[in-house]
DNA sequence: GCCTTGAATGAAAACCTTTACATGACTAGT
DNA sequence: ACTAGTCATGTAAAGGTTTTCATTCAAGGC
């Protein structure tokens, strides 16, 4: 109770009457042992409120009992999601989860190869898509790679592990509500440039927009960053236009809520004078007025898989070949800020 | 390069031509050493790439480098910012960040003590302030108490430090702010019952009210509990009210955004019929229809500020008597959902 | 020229496990 | 009855640091 040292394996051994060797399999392989002789071991372990030193076994063991999480930027709510599902995984498997930023790191120069070459880690998740070169070419060097998994976001030409939402699928989606709405005109406001996100929904609209025979502009794609700002700008743009659309499908939830929300404090009403589609469904989608159409990803789900898929190669040690990539479902979310295109508009 | 194994301390002694001790030396404690032979050291570190064990390091230490973060709600973006906060400060450390969520930790009967107990971690950083009774005794009867500090939840009744917001200044400037716009007849919309926030925040709205001797009536205070959801209930209960408020102060932004919401969907207008207050400044306060008038918490400050006492705790090994308890200071933010009281309305 | 002092370095213990190997006992097959 | 084999347990090495203590060497005081 006070200042005492904590017991340690030679204490229970003693308490017990056995050898430590008896101690550490009546935890690790408890099968090996009568069960008369575990009992007493277990009995010792319990009187004497052991508990084994992560150091000592990590140290013997060569491994470290913890992934890290490279988030792109924490104080993104966005990841929250992804957290909690990758958490609830990691914590089943009985790893312990670190966190880190990324946002700083090419500022300070830090190597994320450093948990791994110093032990502190067996596994990352990184939700960063834009790891810088030198970064990946550590990872290389150091055969870390096969001990990576990418979600949410990935590495455009790399063939690394990645679990995904389906995001062609939602850009589809989208684009064919509002077509189906009768809209013509579909603007699209992007991600940050450089971002796999970006690319791939901007990509799946364009095509779709052509196999749908829609007319085209070049000015009808906005350049955002995912951000509630990037949708204010993208407003004073759209309303600029001679020839603007009825509707706009936004990279990101947060891009269409500053879109609504400077839309309508220049005058035009959304979904009366141009109708809006999201991309994500965060929490606010469904409560902002008017609230949000959009396509839904399940980023608990994400993140577990990607908690599931690292813990998989970190216990079976070598990497399965296939399934490198996993796509997970989107869903439409109709709401109030889509509608039929108004004769009128046209 | 290969699958060789990592360069350890052995192997640049053997390069540098020196004793283990002197490796060791060179990066933990190098003014004891020569220039010469710091050189030397410190290049064969270089040449064979070495990265301490930490592992190893930290058996031997008996310290763990690393502290846990305890989260009531991953998902809950709330916390996500707080979070970025204490994640810089301890890079900024040197301490590694673990981090898990308490919300089934009940159910699963983990004991968050084991994490200080097999030295996983040197200290915990608390953001829920509703730990069960059963996991404090366990956190007293190891002798950890000294190395956690609560952040923006704190336990009430105990004497442990925490860095919080000043709540009771945030909740008087809500209220007087709605007094000096000239309403008289304020609701509150509390949080979940028994957490520290909700008491605090509804003690000091009932203390400024009967100091600015506005009247009073129990239904005016309606139990809500920081979801979006609860505000949209809330909603429903005040507007069948017979004696209805002039204008409402909510304990989180998300309740606000939730009563808004349903407000307008009963047909009242905000800040026209209803004026509405928040709690916290969330991004989307600035950017919802209206904008939100609301406390804003620098939860990035008070997740720094909680780090760093940490920190300065683990170092210096005591506890600093003094300054157990830290207030970050809260302002008011006026925006769209406040207006002065229309004549018709009083 | 000897003794003291101090600085720089090395040797070895300690931190606590896990696990390969050794040992001993007991079973079963011949 | 002896051997081979199995099973439960013990012994000791290994894992990679940090740090105490000992040693060596040089310089300075007398």
């Amino acid at each position: 109770m006070d200042t005492k040292k904590p017991t340690n394996i030679k204490d229970v051994a003693r308490v017990a009457g056995v050898s430590i060797a008896t101690v550490s399999r009546a935890l690790s392989s408890p099968e090996l042992l009568t069960e008369n002789t575990r009992e007493t071991v277990l009995r010792a372990i319990r009187d004497t409120g052991y508990r084994a030193n992560r150091s000592a076994r990590n140290l013997r063991k060569q491994s470290a009992g913890a992934a890290l999480i490279l988030v792109p930027d924490l104080k993104n709510p966005f990841f929250s999601e992804i957290l909690a599902g990758l958490n609830n995984v990691f914590r089943r498997e009985g790893l312990s989860v670190l966190v880190t930023d990324t946002s700083q790191g090419v500022k300070t120069h830090e190597s994320w190869v450093d948990y791994f070459l110093d032990g502190r880690i067996d596994g990352m998740v990184s939700l960063d898509g834009a790891l810088s070169p030198s970064q990946l070419e550590e990872f290389e060097k150091n055969n870390v790679m096969d001990r990576i998994v990418f979600a949410c976001e990935w590495i455009q030409g790399e063939d690394l592990p990645s679990i995904r939402s389906d995001n062609a699928k939602g850009a589809r989606l989208a684009i064919r509500h509002l077509y189906e709405l009768g809209h013509r005109k579909i603007a699209h406001i992007t991600g940050p440039a450089g971002n796999v996100l970006t690319e791939v929904r901007r990509e799946a609209m364009l095509a779709e927009r052509s196999a749908l025979a829609l007319p085209m502009k070049d000015e009808w794609v906005i350049r955002g960053d995912f951000s509630i700002e990037s949708g204010t700008v993208a407003a004073r743009k759209l309303v600029e236009m001679e020839d603007r659309p009825t509707a706009v499908f936004c990279a990101s939830d947060m891009i269409a809520f500053g879109l609504i929300f400077e839309l309508e404090k220049l005058g035009l009403k959304v979904p009366h004078d141009i109708s809006v589609v999201g991309f994500d469904d965060i929490e606010m989608a469904a409560f902002s007025r008017p609230s949000l159409t959009t396509i839904r990803q399940n980023r608990t789900l994400l993140g577990a898989r990607a908690a599931e898929h690292l813990s998989e190669r970190l216990l079976s040690g070598a990497a399965p070949k296939d399934n490198k990539i996993e796509l997970i479902d989107v869903e439409l979310v109709v709401r109030e800020s889509t509608a039929p295109l108004a004769g009128t508009n046209a």
